[in-house]
DNA sequence: ATGGTAGGTCTCCTA
């Protein structure tokens, strides 16, 4: 059996974060890194910044301003076809075969808002189709040696919360998120960072920038995710907390799951 | 109950 690194991170924008990146190899070394928000068009895409930080294959949909997502790979990467989630083309799912016969799907789902409400949102509306889309896809078509990862935007989980009752209306945390995400998850994925860290067990990869000292108040939520088929193994897991400390971070914090495949 | 911060971009949208 081999062992492969997967890395995720919420990057919010890939060119003014890019030297952050070294940090991440330096404490991760991942052999994959998926990346979300990028907020860069492809033709913008800092291709050689990446090759310089040892990913020689790069894979990345991006758009003005908004969304975007990338794969950056130290081995060959194969794209695959995605999906139109919700008809939108807006840069929100890419999807690479690795190490042979190993699927890597990185999503950023949808925010959604800040009402709950889909009547009064559109957002939140969106984001439910979003993961109903999701999870009747892979309903359809059972995955298998596959990695999804990505910022999904839910903490699914009452300890993936710092409160699960004053979480309840907000959104991210609301039961018809939770258990829509939960559902698309069973479509044949196990939660590989819940395999580590027990459920009664707060776990967070996300702080508001809101919070002034965000340690102290420590007020976080998972919204970031790695899930495995069973076919395959999660040997160990990183979340580097002390990312949200780096001059310039990323409101999310990089986590890493090492995989044997 | 409210506002708090950050990034991209063109004045405000999204998170």
């Amino acid at each position: 059996m081999s062992t492969i690194r997967i890395a995720t991170w919420n990057i919010n924008s890939l060119r003014l974060r890019l030297p952050l990146l070294h940090r991440l190899v330096e404490a991760l070394q991942p052999d994959v890194l998926c990346l979300q928000e990028t907020k860069v068009p492809d033709e913008l895409f800092p291709a050689e910044g990446v090759a310089e930080l040892g990913f020689g294959h790069a894979l990345h949909w991006g758009m003005k301003g908004y969304n975007g997502v990338a794969i950056l790979s130290r081995l060959p990467l194969e794209r695959l076809e995605a999906p139109d989630w919700c008809g939108k083309s807006d840069c929100r799912h890419i999807s690479a075969r690795v190490a042979g016969d190993v699927t890597v799907h990185n999503f950023y789902v949808p925010a959604g808002g800040d009402v709950a409400d889909r009547a009064v949102n559109e957002k939140f509306g969106h984001k439910l189709d979003f993961i109903t889309e999701a999870r009747a896809h892979f309903e359809a078509q059972a995955p298998a040696r596959s990695v999804l990862v990505g910022d999904l935007n839910i903490a699914p989980l009452e300890h993936d919360v710092w409160s699960h009752k004053q979480l309840l209306d907000v959104v991210s945390h609301t039961p018809v998120e939770t258990e829509g995400l939960l559902a698309w998850q069973r479509a044949g994925f196990q939660d590989a960072l819940r395999h580590f860290v027990p459920e009664d067990q707060k776990l967070y990869t996300w702080w508001s920038y809101r919070n002034r000292d965000w340690r102290a108040s420590n007020r976080g939520r998972r919204l970031d995710h790695v899930w495995t088929t069973p076919d395959l193994t999660p040997l160990s897991h990183q979340i580097l907390v002390d990312a949200r400390d780096w001059p310039q971070g990323s409101d999310h914090v990089p986590v890493c799951v090492e995989i044997g495949v």
